[in-house]
DNA sequence: TATTATTACATGTTATATCAAGTTAGTTTC
DNA sequence: GAAACTAACTTGATATAACATGTAATAATA
């Protein structure tokens, strides 16, 4: 196995390495759940670093879920996560197109920038790359809904350039640059309008806003968009439903054994 | 510092030790958020520890967000953030709990009230019945995170007036008053803080909240309890995943984007 | 044969030591 | 005075080393 070690720039660290190098071959099914995966030592000799590193790498991994480990057993490959079911997109999606309403976007901006470190970290981009940062106001039936900042790779934001982005740009995305999507990572916290987003959403300074953080990734996991979307409070309301977990138990050390 | 030393049997490891330390000085309050922490190197004297052992404390505490790093300025209290997972139906204090964060709850009142209409139609009671209404603030690391207002059926609700409400309803209900517990329907939007909410809550009026319907069933389908939840806009994000629909061209993508 | 040591190997914990890289404040230089 | 340099911090990454502790298979023993 060989690392792009440490002489020259663009290089990661050797423990995200070989973190991903493992988390490939896991989810690729290299690995069966539950099966014993290399030792440590095993590790050192194969990427030929130290143990520190190699448990660095294991560190992360099972933060991530996708390992666990046994004392004097071994490290073990998770089972993979359930997926979870589609209820919450039908709850978004409703709370986004009231029936009989029609949803527009207007392009305020795109150009290339230098990505702030949230961006950076989110993209899995240095900060010597640039992003394509794209700002848009959308619409509900001629009025302000939201404004939507994305940020997306060189590579794919390139390609969006030429094209219309009055309307929805995952559709976009999915057909005419064949990016396949996947997971998204979302979150949503109740914030208050700055004066430039208040302006746009036509609201006072102060209003609140629903502030939604989302990455984007396709298929394969790589970040593709990672954006911030600023609602008008009044304008939207996410709904959604939960299942209570009916298993409440800790720890799989007892289902190798 | 004193640390328990591998001599006997019954000690944890130095980190675990060093972690918790530090963890308790956090809660305390004895770093205020944002302000800097001791460095690495004075963290080492102080514990008489390496700097590996240190780091290993470091990292957890930053795993569970209690601190943040900064290259080259330091390391820093955070200003902890309640996130909870949609994935599945929990109370606040089983969500933060095992991340390390500290939950209370102070009851303001208990009463059987007149239901209003809205409660009326999500419980399934007429307005001829009355129904428990529970009113408390609930407290993240001794700051006040969300005024909690839930109304119960008469059945369930009387139940409640000899019970210990300072903790988590959720488990109550399931474990000692032993109604299993099943769906709930969820609404979130951000609103503004009224002179009540904001008192409680220790913001200024107007202050953006996270405004939280949430309506919960038992295992059965029948409705045990309706809540509104008004948390702090600055100490409430919600976090969750959603899988693209392979199946379904439409859905969220369009619509959100 | 059944039990007990032994041994080899697994992960867990901790120490010491470098070098890299980001930040800050002071000092020098132009 | 402003810009550049430097020194002294900070956290980040990585190597080598040792011992502790848990597990499993094998060998020795009762």
């Amino acid at each position: 196995m060989s690392l792009q070690r440490n002489q020259d720039m663009s290089h990661q660290p050797l423990y995200l390495q070989i973190k991903e190098a493992l988390k490939k071959q896991i989810l690729d099914g290299d690995y069966a759940p539950f099966e014993r995966m290399p030792s440590e030592s095993q590790l050192m000799k194969s990427f030929d670093v130290s143990r520190i590193t190699v448990r660095q790498s294991l560190r992360d991994l099972h933060a991530e879920g996708l390992i666990f480990t046994s004392q004097g057993k071994g490290t073990f490959a998770s089972k993979p996560k359930a997926m979870q079911d589609v209820q919450h997109l039908e709850g978004l999606s409703e709370a986004m197109t009231p029936k009989g309403y029609e949803t527009s976007a207007r392009l305020l901006s795109i150009r290339e920038v230098k990505p702030s470190k949230d961006v950076q970290e989110n993209l899995n981009i240095n900060g010597k790359e640039g992003a394509i940062e794209v700002v848009r106001v959308r619409y509900l039936n001629r009025e302000p809904i939201s404004v939507d900042t994305s940020y997306f790779p060189i590579a794919v934001g390139q390609k969006l350039f030429a094209r219309d982005l009055s309307g929805d740009i995952f559709p976009l995305l999915e057909n005419e640059l064949r990016v396949p999507l996947g997971r998204a990572d979302v979150s949503l916290e109740a914030r208050s309008a700055d004066s430039d987003t208040a302006k746009l959403l036509d609201i006072n300074v102060g209003s609140p806003i629903m502030w939604v953080q989302r990455l984007t990734h396709d298929s394969s996991g790589k970040p593709v968009d990672y954006e911030y979307l600023a609602f008008r409070g009044d304008a939207y309301k996410y709904r959604f439903q939960i299942e209570r977990d009916p298993s409440r138990n800790s720890g799989f050390n007892e289902v190798i054994k």
